[in-house]
DNA sequence: CGCGACGTTGATTTGCCTCAACGATTGTGG
DNA sequence: CCACAATCGTTGAGGCAAATCAACGTCGCG
């Protein structure tokens, strides 16, 4: 059980001892899980964060005609999570699908709640992390609102370097808002005039 | 100097003793500021959250056509900010607004440091203040990706009840993301069908 | 009053979607 | 290792939601 990768994302924003990271690692719980696998489903309670220690996972929505929208991609070192059902013990409205067989760490709002007890520093911690996301999302909000495909597409190569290849286009599509079609013709523009 | 609105707000996720409430207030600036007036531009540093006691703000950008997009309206008890630039120390991208006159509670990112240092519990409130924002943002992407127009319309009302008279049109379309134009005409045609 | 900001309405254009047909690639069982 | 199906990407024709551009009415305010 190795869980180096996800002491180094804490390092980056508070400093543990030994003995506070030991109990750390106490409340954390390994788990391997195959290319296409759901993690969570619309639905369902979700109870866990997810750390990427490797592979790829992402979240997504259905609507009601039936087409995926992805909320975020998270390759490793990434955190991954339904937050409205976490915070709200409410079920999820988001689906969250391994994309690349994957090792991740769960953590469990219950957990969650002990930790902070313990170690207050984390409550720091997680608030960075979710500022940092915050900022992130507002930024593609924004995005969204006033470019156009084609810059989307330019932003979220930056966004994603190492996801660029390798990745279905279908999944970027999906991410940047337009229809697999659209985004192969788009592409072929693109490449075209380079 | 009355505080009561930003003593309740926080009351609603952390419980303060007097000594804490007291030297809580002593980190805050009261401000009035008139409709249109300028709180923040791009281009300058951000160091301030606003606490929102009466009136109301708004966060937008300016896109390269010279279109406004809003990011957020802020009506009594919300806090709005330029984030991006808070935390990272970077200029504005973000201009924010009053669009009527208001009373606002200013709090520096350097006394939110000092806060932080004297009374850890605040973590936990900015924590539980920046997930909720993030569902709320997270959400909106979705919505984004996912609704007609209209559709994002019906949501701007059901989010911001209290705004949807008083405020300009030119607002409620910059914030769904459409022309004053086109929604216009989609406000009529709703009118005519119901 | 008269000006400027806002909202309305119409004609036209366009970015992106829909639907459909067809290759290419992947994966799976025989 | 091949045959076949399923999934994915490509391409084209046509359609629609929303943008653009322009003209005009209306209101609040100096």
């Amino acid at each position: 059980m190795n869980f180096s990768s996800i002491d180094q994302n804490v390092a980056k924003h508070i400093a543990l001892n030994q003995e506070e990271i030991d109990f750390f690692h106490g409340l954390l719980q390994h788990k391997k899980v195959k290319r296409k696998q759901m993690i969570l489903q619309e639905g369902d309670f979700c109870k866990d964060s997810f750390f990427v220690v490797e592979g790829c996972l992402r979240s997504f929505s259905i609507d009601k005609n039936g087409f995926e929208h992805i909320l975020n991609f998270a390759p490793p070192n990434w955190w991954i999570s339904d937050l409205y059902s976490l915070f709200s013990q409410k079920p999820c409205i988001l689906n969250i699908e391994s994309i690349e067989n994957s090792q991740i760490i769960l953590f469990s709002r219950e957990n969650q709640e002990k930790l902070f007890a313990e170690i207050p520093k984390f409550e720091r911690f997680f608030r960075i992390i979710a500022e940092k996301s915050l900022v992130s999302h507002q930024q593609r909000l924004l995005d969204n609102l006033s470019l156009t495909a084609e810059e989307r597409y330019e932003n979220f190569c930056k966004r994603y370097p190492s996801l660029i290849d390798g990745l279905a286009q279908k999944y970027i599509a999906a991410y940047i808002g337009v229809t697999p079609e659209f985004f192969s013709k788009m592409r072929s523009k693109i490449l075209r005039n380079s």
